[in-house]
DNA sequence: GTCTATAAAGGGATAGAC
DNA sequence: GTCTATCCCTTTATAGAC
């Protein structure tokens, strides 16, 4: 086992790719089955032999891409959590330059609208996400807080059409993670 | 002029405010034109009357959703920042039993996802959050973190299937703005 | 498992009567 | 300005051949 995988694993990871790209980039409601499957160098009709639904993907999709975007660069395995918050609250991630965004930040309130399933998916990430900055921060409270700001501030900051206002927010929570990780001193 | 409008102005903002409430609570893509004119009590027909697309009528939606949430309870017109931020995290409001929800927390990442003319309408919007917020705060720079934590953590709050972590997550962010407000002493 | 073809439904936008 | 009716397109999901 393991040491090779089947023709179905693989296809189903190339769909899988797909979605997580597709839907953090332009949202779920946006992107249809068959933009995924075209992407994957998949039909239509082959679909349904791996997922039950669109919705079903989606919340697979979430997984698959906070797996790919926390794999991340060499920079993001930080020391500490100001290094960490410079990598997340950029602007080539804010442009979505990464090759994967943050869905925690690029998919929040779409999240809200989905079912029960979608939001346990994007639940158990947020809590991984905060789980890793709490190993950086002083203590949960302050973990909780630098997560907030952290997509928080890089889901607004892509909302706004100003550039330089955007560019001044995301400083502003970049420079408020500092503080409160030095509160407890 | 303006002792009492139009028979097409009533209209309109019949539409406005259907709409405001039903794209702030559901997202853009879940609400077809028929919902919206349904509500209000006009046929679709009647829609092109008053906006150039849904689009269009988005726009001008998030502006009436923010006045009508902004103008809200006597408890909101807050003295100081902290009361703001427990009225603004609660459970109430993450649950959507405000008479209207904050657009700019409901809807952050739909946004992202559309033309300027939304993101603009959005970025004013928010603009004008962080001046309300700032003659509460320190600075400038506080009431951006202030908003952050405020927004991003009642979008953050609202996706998650846990619901006493997510009180968790409300109460960190109000602790945050607390901590911030009194940083500068 | 993957393909083509199609069913079935919904939604944005327009036309024309009143 | 508002109504009914309709055009036209997209989308999810399924059926059946290979």
């Amino acid at each position: 086992m393991g040491w090779q995988e089947t023709h179905k694993e693989v296809s189903k990871d190339r769909i899988l790719c797909s979605a997580a790209m597709l839907f953090t980039r332009h949202g779920f409601e946006q992107i249809s089955i068959d933009q995924v499957m075209k992407k994957a160098e998949l039909t239509r009709g082959a679909f349904y032999s791996h997922f039950r639904s669109k919705s079903d993907l989606y919340a697979q999709a979430i997984k698959k891409a906070a797996k790919i975007a926390f794999k991340g660069k060499p920079e993001n395995r930080s020391q500490n959590i100001k290094d960490l918050a410079s990598y997340y609250l950029s602007t080539p991630h804010r442009d979505d330059e990464y090759e994967q965004g943050c869905p925690l930040a690029f998919l929040v309130s779409d999240i809200s609208q989905q079912d029960k399933q979608v939001k346990s998916t994007y639940t158990e990430t947020f809590k991984a996400f905060v789980a890793q900055a709490e190993l950086l921060a002083q203590n949960r409270e302050s973990a909780l807080q630098s997560a907030v700001l952290m997509i928080g501030g890089l889901a607004i900051s892509r909302a706004l059409a100003d550039e330089d206002f955007s560019n001044d927010l995301l400083m502003a929570c970049q420079a408020g993670i500092t503080a409160i990780s030095k509160d407890e001193s």
